[in-house]
RNA sequence: GUCCCCUUCGUCUAGCCCGGCCCAGGACACCGCCCUUUCACGGCGGCGACACCGGUUCAAAUCCGGUAGGGGACGCCA
């Protein structure tokens, strides 16, 4: 067990999107390498924009992808009075001031100095006041030091520098008692002793004024690692109109969780050559230090591959479990039918996502209502007579017990007949899929057994001889 | 507007700290060929980048300066 603490800190206000999630997967990734602990904290101090429903989704999203954490979650709303405290200290010591400008002075004053080009920050009006006007509503801002610099040796981007004259004097306690944000995380972080913050980069901006707090509180300034922000294909901040962003919706869209992960842990960050990362592999090599500084844009193809490659490479009965709720959105009721897990076989190397397999799986049990027609008029159409007749007679007459079998009868039919595999084994895919795009003729058959090859065979001799 | 950060193939990135092994490597995508009863898988090959301009140096993707572009932050939101 090492002492390093560190956290994910999402505000409730939504669910988890992908941005937040790989947050949240480099500070496990750290704790879990390096025996530390990893704590989940919900920040919201804004009640009005804060959910339940948000907070369980986030819940819901970690516990897809399988970020557990060993701390929390702890609320914000839940410290109040430990803030209030802080607050109070602060005032005593002379560090920070009641502020009476009303929020309407503030606005006009900030954009007045846009107008202007100046940075809107805060002029100051009530940092020097001595009267206390009683009954008067008010904020509690922090006074800032004013000269002078504030740095921070950020784990990502190297030492980051901000002149003091940059930063204001910024409110601490909102009119109505509550805490702000900036002074809520460095409490928390404080009092959890986190010892590093890992974190969008984002929040770049508000660190020197967190780390004024640190100083001006007499806590320890924890270390900073700011990870730059996934962006859309146009370059632009991820955000719905790109697409998918929630996790969740990724878990319904047919993805499995360590394609996920893995694509996520190879958004910015690298080992070498490497790109397929198993869970253990990722927490062995991660290495923050080698995240890089610039943002990346959010590459669906390349999760696809990913995606593609673990289906490729998972348990067949995992993948039934996972694909069953899949094939039920479709109405399609696999009682009855061949095992899933036996049809999973067969499209396993075909599928980049469950949603796919599924869309692939439904004529195991739905059997073709109609054909591809262009498919099917490349043939003669007593040739296809002919060899919906052979096939039948072959396969009611011999062994299916194995793909090697049933592939080597149909070797059979060919060479008696003259035939080539195209002639044969095409016909019979649209006979028994529907469709040209599908398994082998061996696995189908395999799969769906003699007797109901046998019938839809039989089905599909009558619609070409109707026709 | 001000401040902060960023800039290698279309995309994710290696290399950059400790200049020469880099006329820049890998992966996704794309294109072609092979395999093949379809669709895929797989194999092989191709296309394709050091933002720009100066400087330092025998030598720069790598060091220095500037320019441009992009992003972020400037809330009694987090």
């Amino acid at each position: 067990m090492s002492d390093l603490r560190v956290r994910f800190a999402p505000s409730p206000t939504g669910y988890l999107h992908v941005g937040g999630a790989r947050t949240a997967l480099f500070n496990w990734l750290l704790a879990r390498q390096q025996g530390g602990t990893f704590i989940l904290r919900i920040e919201d101090t804004d009640v009005e924009r804060s959910t339940s429903e948000s907070v369980d989704a986030i819940l819901e999203g970690m516990k897809w992808l399988g970020l557990d954490w060993d701390e929390g979650p702890f609320y914000q709303s839940e410290s109040f009075p430990l803030y209030k405290e802080y607050v109070r200290k602060l005032l005593e010591a002379g560090k920070a001031y009641k502020c009476y400008c009303t929020a309407e002075e503030l606005d006009a004053k900030r954009n007045l100095a846009m107008q202007e080009g100046r940075k809107p920050k805060y002029d100051g009006t009530c940092r020097e006041r001595a009267d206390q006007p009683d009954g008067q509503p008010y904020v509690v801002r922090f006074r800032a030091p004013q000269g002078g610099v504030t740095s921070f040796n950020d784990l990502i981007k190297g030492t980051i520098t901000f002149p003091n004259e940059e930063l204001d004097d910024l409110i601490i306690q909102r009119t109505d008692g509550t805490p702000t944000y900036n002074f809520c995380v460095v409490i928390d972080d404080a009092t959890m002793r986190i010892t590093t913050v890992i974190r969008g980069d984002d929040h770049v901006n508000n660190t020197p004024r967190q780390v004024q707090l640190y100083e001006a509180l007499g806590f320890p300034v924890p270390q900073f690692a700011h990870v730059p922000m996934i962006l859309g294909s146009d370059k632009a901040r991820l955000s719905k109109r790109h697409g998918a962003t929630s996790v969740i919706a990724y878990r319904d869209m047919g993805y499995l969780p360590e394609a996920l992960m893995n694509y996520l842990v190879r958004l910015g960050w690298s080992s070498g050559d490497d790109e397929i990362f198993s869970r253990e592999e990722m927490i062995q090599k991660f290495d923050i230090c080698n995240v890089g500084r610039s943002a990346s844009v959010f590459n669906t193809e390349k999760l696809n591959w990913l995606n593609a490659h673990y289906i490729k490479n998972s348990e067949p009965e995992r993948l039934a479990a996972l694909l069953q709720p899949h094939l039920a959105a479709r109405g399609v009721s696999t009682l009855g039918g061949p095992d899933l897990a036996a049809v999973v076989k067969t499209l396993q190397e075909r599928a980049q996502t469950l949603e796919e397999m599924a869309e692939r799986a439904v004529f195991y049990y739905n059997a073709p209502v109609n054909y591809d027609d262009a498919a099917l008029a490349k043939f003669d159409k007593e040739l296809l007579a002919e060899v919906f007749a052979k096939v039948t007679e072959k396969l009611s007459g011999s062994a299916t017990n194995s793909i090697p079998e049933i592939d080597a009868l149909f070797k059979e039919i060919c060479s008696e007949n003259g035939w080539k595999m195209g002639q044969v084994g095409q016909p019979v895919r649209i006979a028994l899929s529907g469709g040209t795009q599908a398994p082998g003729i061996g696995e189908i058959v395999m799969t769906l057994g003699a007797e109901e090859t046998i019938r839809r065979i039989q089905k599909a001799r009558e619609f070409v001889s109707g026709k």
